[in-house]
Parts: structure tokens; C-alpha cells; sequence
RNA sequence: GUGGGUGUAGCUCAGUGGUAGAGCACUGGAUUGUGGCUCCGGUGGUCGCGGGUUCAAGCCCCGUCACUCACCCCA
């Protein structure tokens, strides 16, 4: 319609969503905080440098998916595509280590990623990540799993399923990508164009190809897990005991391998299995990278985390909070009224009570129909004789009763009415 | 980047070449000063945009833009 619109991708979030929002945000701080995280706030525009060296410059997200510009003349910038990059770049820059062996730190988000929006995909998406420098684990590998899955669980969403494999570290991951490529040669031409590609690439991508004809060649691959070695399989099965410590359910699947070129050992998803969400129902997803601080000129602190994608979060929510009722709605009979309204609702709101008011000067009827709808629980009507004795009438408009009251009772009379017993 | 679907009132949508509609929402009233349920009335439209065919186009044709879903990728 209007010719001046958002950017493809990037939405408004209107009040009567941000409520949620809010509740969402506020149920992640509070797990966070439980489990000693700090929040921690980086630039959105970062050197692109950054997002090449730590993403991986053959990966989709930096080969075509940034939105990068130059800044006058002087440097490459890009916005955030993910928030990894940018804590472990704060990581090191402020010499964090040194401070504490263990650092934990929450974001919450928007990132920017110039894909061709769908359901549960969007151009500019927020997330919530979490981020844990100094322990290699598994325990703690097992104990963010289990608490991403209280969190969502404290959200309503159970129905979810929780994907983990390890990608094995330094010599074992190159060996096995030699093993699977010696695999997937001979059978080059069956595989489809984009698997083509990916052998190139990122050839682990091959064995999570959807399209039939790959699928059915990967599962005869040979399997990354036969080829970790001791400390990664000891870390492997760590992180699996762990796991079945917590009673957290959990499937090993090789296939996930997940599409940041950073990630060693282990990697998980959660997938959402109900709400409203279509193709893309990877909730979360995360894992080991325990090269990057010192890839980034850090010491060699082992890392791991994981990133929340909030828009997901809310399709897959069973249900959505929104914003309270009013305590009470101020209706001025006439016009002449609305000085007397504007100072009970003063009055009021001073007592802590929430009130509304429409001071347009509309008709009685459509007040009230506003405070119904609004779903007040009290409306105050003043009229000419109220305001001349220094009353309002007080209508509980659930149970349909009317008292009058002097203008001073009536906000303790609301208190006692809402306070639960 | 590729493919499909859809664009008509603020929202959800009907309209099969002949006067632009419904429900919801908003609003006035039925009820001198009382909401919900019901009834009567009212406000609200460049039918996405441009071109073409036709006596006549919301409807048919071409183009274009937007939104949306899927592939891809991922949160």
C-alpha cells in the first residue's frame, strides 16, 4: 500500500507482540542469572574481517549472506550475522582470561543475514546465545543442553527433539574428511548439483542432504564417529553419560553438522516438532569451538555456546502472553467530567493501580464499551453529581455491582478487590 | 539465487465480463447517567501498479512490484 515500507525482512514489532517478547527475554535473564552468566552487549558493526576469519569464508553466511558496506572510504563493515564472533573478539580484546578461568556470558539480539526470507527466516532475526570460555568440558557441554531444554520447557514448548554429535578436533577431523572424500569420489556424478558443490566446500554438508539419491549414499558413508580419536571419544561419550545423568533426552546424529566452519567436538540442535512452525524448526543450536580465542590472538582457552533464534521461539509457543488488563477505566460522563477524570486517574495510578482513560469526550455508551473490551476490571463513572459530592461510582464490571465512594477510598477499595486472597 | 501461491475496506475474505460486497473492528442510536447479548443506522475502497483486449475489466492477456511459502541455508 503505503509506498514507504520496511526493508524486506525486517519487521516491526508491535505492542501487542512485544509482550511476549518480553516475557521470553526475561525467562531466558532468569535462567542465565541461575546459572551465573553475565549479559554481555558488543556492536552490532563489526570489522568484516571478523566474521571471515571466525565463520569461515567459504561458508554461505559470509560468502553471501552479509550485508558489508565501507565506511567512508576507510574500512569494510559488516552487520553481525551471528553473535560467536563478536563475545570472543571482546573475549580477548578486554583480556577477560586473565580475570577468571571460567567466563560466562548471555546476549540477546538482533543479527542480520541477507537470505530470502520464509517462515521462521528473516533478514534481521533476534537471538539469545549463551557463551562459556575456560572449561572443555563435557560436563558443562551436557549441562548448557539441559538447560536450553528447561528453558524452552519453562516456555511451554516441550514438544522438541535434541540432536548432538562431535565433529572430533585438529587431526581426527582432518583425517576423516580425507576418509569421507576418498568415499564420495567414485560416486561424483549420482550425487546432485549442490552436493557437487559441497564437496569443495564443506563436504561434511554431503551427509545432510535432504534430496533422496544423497541421502541414500550418505548413509553408507563412512561414519565421522569411527573416526575421532581417544580424547575426542572420550569426550564424545563424557558429554553422552552427562546427558543421561540429567535425563535429558537426546539422539546421536551423525548428520548434524551444522554450517559454521568454527565447531569442534561437540555440536547440538533443537528442533521444535509443533507450534506454528514450517520448514524451519531449528529452535537452537550450538557447540565446541575451542580453536577460535586463539585463533583470534588469544590464549588457548577452550570455548563452547550456543545461539536462540527468538522468532522461532514465538511460532513455536503454544501460547503467547499478552499485555495485563487495566485495574480500572475512567469514564466521564460529559465532557465537562474530564478535569475530575484526569485527577482520579492521577490519584490512582499514584496508588500503583493501572488505569485507563479516553478524555476524546465520546459518547457514555462507547466508554463503557471500552472499558469492557479493554477488560477492566472496574469502571469509575463520573458524573455531574459525583464530582459535585466528591464521589465515583465504582462498577465491578465482572460482577455487574455499583457502589458509590468518596474519591479517596476508592483505590484502596480496587486493591482489596484485585489482590488475590 | 531458483520455483510455487496470493494481492479487493484497518483485519479476515467473497465477488465465474455488466451499479464494489460480507463478517470483524470503529462509531451514533434503540436505553435523560452505565459494558457484554440483540437490533437499526453510519464512517471507511486509486480492487498493488502500468499497459493491452472489449461497447464495458476487480474478473481476460502481457509486464511489473510487493507479500508469502518451499528449495537452499540456518536461528
Amino acid at each position: 500500500m503505503s509506498t514507504l515500507r520496511s526493508v524486506k525482512g525486517m519487521n516491526d514489532i508491535l505492542p501487542s507482540e512485544v509482550t511476549a517478547w518480553r516475557h521470553l527475554e526475561e525467562t531466558f535473564r532468569t535462567v542465565a542469572a541461575a546459572h551465573g552468566y553475565g549479559e554481555v552487549r558488543t556492536p552490532l558493526l563489526e570489522p568484516t574481517a571478523l566474521f571471515v576469519r571466525s565463520i569461515g569464508d567459504t561458508t554461505d553466511i559470509v560468502e553471501k549472506e552479509m550485508y558489508t558496506f565501507e565506511d567512508q572510504g576507510e574500512k569494510q563493515l559488516s552487520l553481525r550475522p551471528e553473535g560467536t564472533a563478536s563475545a570472543v573478539r571482546a573475549f580477548v580484546q578486554h583480556s577477560v582470561h586473565a580475570q577468571s578461568p571460567i567466563t560466562k556470558w548471555f546476549y540477546i539480539g538482533p543479527m542480520y543475514r541477507r537470505e530470502r526470507p520464509a517462515k521462521g527466516r528473516l533478514r534481521q532475526f533476534h537471538q539469545m546465545g549463551l557463551e562459556v570460555y575456560g572449561d572443555p568440558g563435557p560436563f558443562v557441554d551436557a549441562e548448557m543442553i539441559d538447560m536450553a531444554v528447561s528453558f524452552l520447557a519453562a516456555l511451554g514448548i516441550t514438544d522438541v527433539e535434541v540432536r548432538v554429535n562431535s565433529l572430533g578436533s585438529g587431526a581426527s577431523r582432518v583425517a576423516y574428511r580425507e576418509a569421507l572424500l576418498a568415499f564420495l569420489e567414485p560416486q561424483r556424478a549420482v550425487l546432485c548439483a549442490d552436493c557437487q558443490r559441497r564437496m569443495e566446500k564443506n563436504p561434511l554438508r554431503v551427509l545432510d542432504c535432504k534430496v533422496p539419491t544423497c541421502a541414500e549414499i550418505a548413509a553408507k558413508a563412512p561414519s565421522l564417529l569411527d573416526h575421532l580419536d581417544e580424547a575426542d571419544t572420550e569426550h564424545f561419550a563424557g558429554l553422552r553419560a552427562a546427558l543421561d545423568a540429567l535425563g535429558t533426552p537426546y539422539v546421536v546424529d551423525p548428520s548434524v553438522v551444522r554450517g559454521l566452519d568454527y565447531y569442534s567436538r561437540t555440536i547440538f540442535e533443537v528442533r521444535g516438532l509443533g507450534g506454528d512452525l514450517g520448514a524451519q524448526n531449528t529452535l537452537l543450536g550450538g557447540g565446541r569451538y575451542d580453536g577460535m580465542v586463539k585463533s583470534m590472538g588469544g590464549p588457548d582457552v577452550p570455548a563452547l555456546g550456543l545461539g536462540i533464534g527468538i522468532e522461532r521461539l514465538l511460532l513455536a509457543m503454544p501460547e503467547k502472553p499478552t499485555a495485563p488488563a487495566p485495574d480500572a477505566f475512567i469514564v466521564a460522563l460529559r465532557p465537562e467530567q474530564r478535569t475530575a477524570a484526569l485527577l482520579l486517574g492521577k490519584q490512582l495510578r499514584a496508588a500503583g493501580l493501572r488505569v485507563e482513560n479516553d478524555l476524546r469526550g465520546q459518547s457514555l455508551k462507547s466508554q463503557m464499551r471500552r472499558s469492557d473490551s479493554l477488560g477492566a476490571r472496574f469502571a469509575l463513572v463520573l458524573g455531574e453529581s459525583e464530582v459535585a459530592a466528591g464521589t465515583v461510582q465504582v462498577k465491578d464490571l465482572r460482577a455487574s455491582t455499583q457502589v458509590e465512594l468518596p474519591v479517596g477510598e476508592v483505590a484502596q477499595a480496587i486493591h482489596a478487590a484485585i489482590t488475590p486472597a
